[in-house]
DNA sequence: GTCTCAGAGTTGAAAGTTCAACTAATCAGA
DNA sequence: TCTGATTAGTTGAACTTTCAACTCTGAGAC
């Protein structure tokens, strides 16, 4: 990773890459704000909801949820307690492997989301998705998925380092 | 914001979302752990070291670091303390103003952003840069732009919100 | 001059995240 | 079937970020 001569970024790519460092801090930190205000949950909170809601029973084993998030286990854990104590979540033992354990989506869970859920998206359209020509947009979308592939592929087992 | 019918994501838009919140949180994640790794700093701190690289004197008030990384200046006052502690950064009464505070970089700062410039650089072209073509990084970077611009005019005092 | 309001930065506590150590269950192999 | 290595998840402490309250300086009105 670390070898010989630098080779440094164009003033181009210097530029991009500010520019993502800085639209990125700015939209995630703005829907967050956006969903903590409206619903009181945390864009974290809110994926873990989508997950769940897309998942048979509503149901997800936590190291599910961590890899798809690509968020430590222990963040999970203590992000899905504070969810438990809201009533959004509750946890039940894993049917066959007694170690694990299903985070199930309650019915106060699944009405937060669908609350939650017009206010996110309108979010996403408004500061993302119709900012900028489609094309654009689905270029970028390359660019994020070649980002994930070099990083997984890079790190078979990914979880480890966390 | 918060108005009429849900205009739902099509499928390749809700992808593209997806794939840019999971590829951005691996990416600064993994080149936020390179910097540690390597040279014990995060990458918030590197980002305000390389600002004062730039700036005459290598040099620059606290709330000029604060708008140009977008974050909050309660936050930039508790990492400069800690670059301060680590001798990274100096602090000096502005010039002038009596209310203002600049962060001067120390020449240990500047030896270590020497060093952790390679690391830094490296990765992002490893992971970020070089793993996608021009035309599409360029486009991200279009978008990206324009996700600044919208949520700059949208909020004219976006610090009044942090 | 002085009164009020706005701006710059700090502070400390609360909330959230990371890190390393831990328990308990499963698996693989002798 | 016993043993050692893995895997699932949790825990608590250290660290980082956020939030609201605060101090001090500067500016404009009168």
């Amino acid at each position: 990773m670390t070898g010989s001569e630098t080779r440094w970024l164009d003033a181009d790519q210097q530029q991009n890459w500010r520019a993502f460092i800085v639209g990125s801090t700015l939209l995630m930190d703005t829907l967050d704000r956006e969903l903590r205000q409206a619903h009181g949950v945390s864009m974290a909170e809110y994926e873990i909801l989508v997950r769940l809601s897309e998942s048979p029973d509503r149901t997800l084993r936590m190291a599910e949820i961590a890899d798809s998030m690509q968020h430590s286990r222990s963040r999970v854990t203590h992000t899905v307690s504070r969810m438990e104590k809201a009533g959004l979540i509750r946890r039940e033992a894993a049917s066959g492997d007694k170690r694990g354990v299903d985070a199930v989506m309650t019915p106060e869970g699944w009405a937060l989301l669908e609350a939650a859920a017009h206010t996110h998206v309108t979010g996403v359209r408004e500061h993302f998705v119709d900012v900028a020509p489609r094309a654009d947009f689905d270029a970028m979308g390359r660019v994020m998925n070649a980002v994930s592939d070099q990083l997984l592929a890079a790190n078979p087992c990914f979880e480890d380092i966390r």
